[in-house]
DNA sequence: TCTGGGGTCCTACAGCAA
DNA sequence: TCTGTTGCTGTAGGACCC
């Protein structure tokens, strides 16, 4: 999908059509998560703290994101895929790989040409939104061929041009090479797919270690078995939080990692899952970051033994100076839980309390509904005015837009934030309600 | 007002056991 | 019995991806 938070604000949100759209974190240490491509325009993009962001495009239009509205979509935009081959392999909520033989879809170029055009058409007509498709013989050429593709757009890689395609790009086009491992290319010398092919194999095991080094030389040639894979399980399971400002009290920061233990927990369980590793995380105030692991006899999901193990592990951590992030883990799966009776007695007891203590909320949207009830872009409903969503709030007031998917773009207007008469509201379907799949977020 | 959140995989090293 | 090798497990950190 293109840009795929800020176009489903902006196909959500009429008035925000046509403009700079950013998507992320909105709080003093938040971050881009997608920019639309009017905003990439200012040189706005992912990854990129907001603050600088806001440098770049003071005008642009600044939202939160919502996950709950875009894991519809894009549940609609897997189901078309599932539709092609049993072997769909997503990759985030916005892209995933398609084994199209697999599926018996496709068996040529020009029979994968037509798959791809009538998904898009199908992506466009079931959820509003603008998708691109990459279609090569495998999964590293596909992902290429997709990032060519984008925005809105079909690319094609045929067999026999790879090599010829993948020579004169940057190392920075093959998957695994980031910023490390491209200053660490380009200081050897070497800038693109062709100069890696000329350096030889074991150089680049040398530059890179043995994995890294084979796998990387083996991309280069354009050489990718990696199957696509359908059902992936989850390794580790783990929450974290940045805090708007640093902690440097000990005794707050015990109680945020039980907190986050408990929300560890909470989304092991209803995974169904149980894990035998706990692991700590911490950001100290200069950004350095520490884990610490502890091991336990057996699978555990009781919040307990996590909260214990994890505040264990908090004493061996100096937080001098404070800390902006906390988080806690959970590895070595298991989708069982292997407890003794007792142990499964007294965890059940303590489940209780944890229960009472906190529904699965996020601590930014708990704060969201309790001190800053309206959250930028978010759907609100006014008993006079109708369907609206938040453009701001502050100081005592919200000002909301008035518009739907299929309306002009709204009016705004401002209110007292406690007005009896404005309430959150869910987000409405991008697609007029037709056929056997109506988008329904 | 610098730098999110949720993951995966790899490497290195220490300790232990065969 | 001592020593060296090998392999596994646990731990910590780094890089990468969306």
């Amino acid at each position: 999908m293109d840009a795929f938070y800020a176009s489903a604000e902006q196909a959500s949100k009429p008035s925000l059509r046509g403009k700079a759209v950013v998507v992320g974190g909105l709080g003093p240490r938040g971050v881009v998560a997608t920019a639309s491509y009017e905003a990439r325009v200012f040189g706005v993009h992912s990854a990129m703290p907001m603050a600088q962001a806001r440098r770049l495009a003071p005008n642009a239009a600044y939202l939160v994101p919502r996950f709950g509205f875009y894991k519809a979509i894009s549940e609609q935009v897997m189901g078309l895929l599932r539709e092609l081959s049993p072997l769909v392999e997503p990759l985030s909520l916005d892209e995933a790989f398609v084994d199209l033989e697999a599926g018996g879809a496709a068996w040529d170029e020009a029979s994968a040409r037509l798959v791809g055009t009538k998904l898009r058409a199908d992506i466009r007509a079931f959820t509003g939104l603008t998708g691109s498709v990459g279609l090569a013989a495998s999964k590293m050429l596909a992902k290429i061929a997709s990032e060519q593709a984008k925005p809105d757009g079909l690319v094609v890689i045929e067999p026999g041009t790879e090599r010829a395609l993948l020579g004169p790009l940057s190392v920075r086009t093959l998957p695994g090479v980031g910023p490390a491992t491209g200053d660490h290319l380009r200081r050897a010398g070497i800038h693109t797919v062709d100069e890696i092919v000329e350096a030889g194999e074991d150089e680049l095991v040398r530059l890179l270690g043995k994995a890294h080094g084979h796998g990387l030389y083996a991309m280069a040639l354009a050489r990718d078995e990696r199957a696509v894979v359908a059902e992936r399980e989850a390794k580790s399971v783990s929450v974290e939080d940045t805090y708007d400002v640093d902690i440097h009290d000990r005794v707050r920061v015990g109680l945020e990692v039980q907190r986050l233990a408990d929300r560890c927990v909470r989304r092991l369980r209803s995974a169904g899952l149980s894990g035998r590793t706990i692991v700590l995380k911490v950001r100290r105030y200069d950004f350095s970051t520490l884990t610490r692991s502890e091991t336990l006899r057996g699978p555990t999901d009781d919040p307990a033994v996590v909260r214990e193990a994890a505040l264990r592990l908090l004493e061996g951590v100096d937080s001098t100076g404070g800390v902006r992030l906390l988080g806690v883990g959970v590895s070595g799966l298991a989708d069982f839980t292997q407890e003794d009776l007792f142990a499964q007695a007294a965890g059940e007891r303590l489940d209780h309390a944890v229960e009472e203590v906190a529904d699965d909320v996020p601590a930014e949207e708990r704060d969201v509904v309790v001190e800053r009830r309206w959250v930028a872009g978010h759907d609100v409903r006014h008993a006079e005015y109708g369907h609206g969503w938040v453009q701001g709030s502050g100081l005592g007031r919200v000002t909301v837009r008035f518009e739907t998917p299929h309306s002009e773009p709204g009016r705004v207007r401002t209110f007292l934030v406690d007005d009896p008469a404005l309430e959150s509201a869910e987000p409405l379907p991008l697609v007029e309600v037709m056929g056997a799949r109506p988008c329904h977020p």
